[in-house]
DNA sequence: AATCCGGGGTT
DNA sequence: AACCCAGGATT
């Protein structure tokens, strides 16, 4: 063992029954609830999930209606929430549950482990709280809290580390409470021993067992060796508008235009893998750019359209691990005789096909649509240029 | 052991 | 702008 953390068992949970933050999935800690709470807040803060985990449920209550979910509905539940990757192994594994496990989770962190989405910092959740299994589950809290308690300066970003961590806690755990245990440190993690900024160390209930408080480096640890810088890329935007003509029985007015709007699944795997997009094309093109492309690829199907560009703007978005620059295009198409509009959104698979880019499906939707579609918040920059 | 995978709040 | 978050899967 590398370091005995027996002492602050008693203090942790003394001070976890009256500072514990009150959750839903706390107040019903039923085998699901603690299951989807896990899943969501893995990398994502407390306060974030609230909001999703009580629609989640209320809209899937149970995991028979998790198991047989439609994708776009479940993708359009975790909108937002990010890692998409999640969302879809927690379905994969909820049909697993129903078709091996007689529709319970299974009740052992080894066979928890087997699923897909469910890694040791989850099992461990699961099997302490759910069924009182004396197993850590060791997250980036516990990590910063075990480590500061140690005065260590091991390198927290290796998997190394961790292993060697959920070993000495799984030798300690209290037989009678191991998920408080657990969910203590981690509450003491987000509350007093806080990631960013000075902890609050004269609210903490284990400062005096504390070395790196002792010795005044709580500042000093966790040390993580930092990440890669991300990677920009630029893309090129494009808001393909059709207007069409709706004839009204309305006395007033004889008819309205009504704009449809093009969006674009993503591909299966990779960044908001399955997620909806504006069309893009790789790197800043220039509207004269845009125009020609799009004057070639008109001939090319032998249709003739009018065509109107209008720049939008630049965006940026910023992810994890990558930076959008963007700059946006309204493509503006107008009929020049009677074609309709099946032939332009052929017209416009076919382009988006020559343009080497993998099949994705297209759909033509008006801007009061979108809100069945996941069209994630890295387009917000052209969304409003939809109009009804 | 590295890299990929989101989005938003804090500092 | 940099950091981090109740991490896991893939390479």
């Amino acid at each position: 063992m590398q370091y005995d953390y027996s002492n602050i068992i008693e203090y942790l949970l003394h001070w976890f029954d009256y500072n514990a933050r009150i959750l839903r999935w706390r107040l019903e800690p039923k085998a699901y609830y603690i299951w989807i709470s896990e899943i969501m807040l893995q990398q994502t803060r407390v306060e974030a999930v609230k909001g999703y985990f009580d629609r989640f449920v209320e809209e899937l209550p149970d995991i028979k209606a998790l198991a047989e979910c439609e994708e776009e509905k479940l993708l359009k539940l975790w909108e937002g929430l990010g890692y998409y990757n999640r969302v879809r192994n927690l379905q994969k594994a909820a049909k697993i549950i129903m078709s091996d496990y007689q529709g319970r989770l299974p009740n052992s962190y080894e066979e928890l482990l087997k699923l897909p989405g469910i890694g040791s910092y989850t099992a461990g959740a699961i099997a302490s709280n759910v069924y009182k299994i004396p197993v850590p589950s060791v997250d980036g809290n516990v990590l910063r809290v075990a480590k500061r308690i140690a005065g260590s300066f091991d390198d927290i970003t290796k998997a190394s580390v961790k292993k060697q961590l959920e070993n000495d806690l799984r030798e300690i755990m209290p037989k009678d409470r191991p998920g408080d245990f657990n969910q203590s440190l981690m509450e003491l993690g987000a509350v007093i021993c806080i990631p960013n900024g000075k902890p609050l160390c004269e609210q903490c209930p284990v400062s005096h067992l504390c070395k790196a408080h002792q010795q005044g480096i709580e500042m000093k640890i966790p040390v993580k060796t930092p990440k890669k810088s991300r990677k920009i890329e630029h893309k090129t935007i494009l808001l393909f508008e059709y207007e069409e003509r709706e004839e009204l029985t309305n006395k007033k007015q004889t008819h309205r235009m009504l704009s449809y709007y093009l969006i674009q699944k993503r591909n299966k795997k990779g960044l908001l893998a399955g997620l909806w997009q504006l069309p893009s094309l790789e790197g800043k093109k220039t509207a004269l750019e845009i125009e020609e492309y799009i004057s070639k690829m008109m001939q090319e199907q032998q249709l003739d359209f009018g065509i109107l560009v209008e720049p939008l703007g630049e965006g940026k978005h910023i992810f994890s691990h990558i930076e959008w620059h963007m700059k946006g295009y309204r493509i503006k198409l107008t009929s020049k005789d009677d074609s309709s509009i099946v032939e332009i959104k052929d017209m416009i698979n076919q382009f988006l096909l020559a343009e080497n880019q993998e099949s994705k499906e297209v759909k033509w939707i008006h801007a009061k649509e979108l809100e069945d579609y996941a069209l994630p918040s890295a387009f917000d920059t052209y969304r409003g240029y939809l109009m009804e």
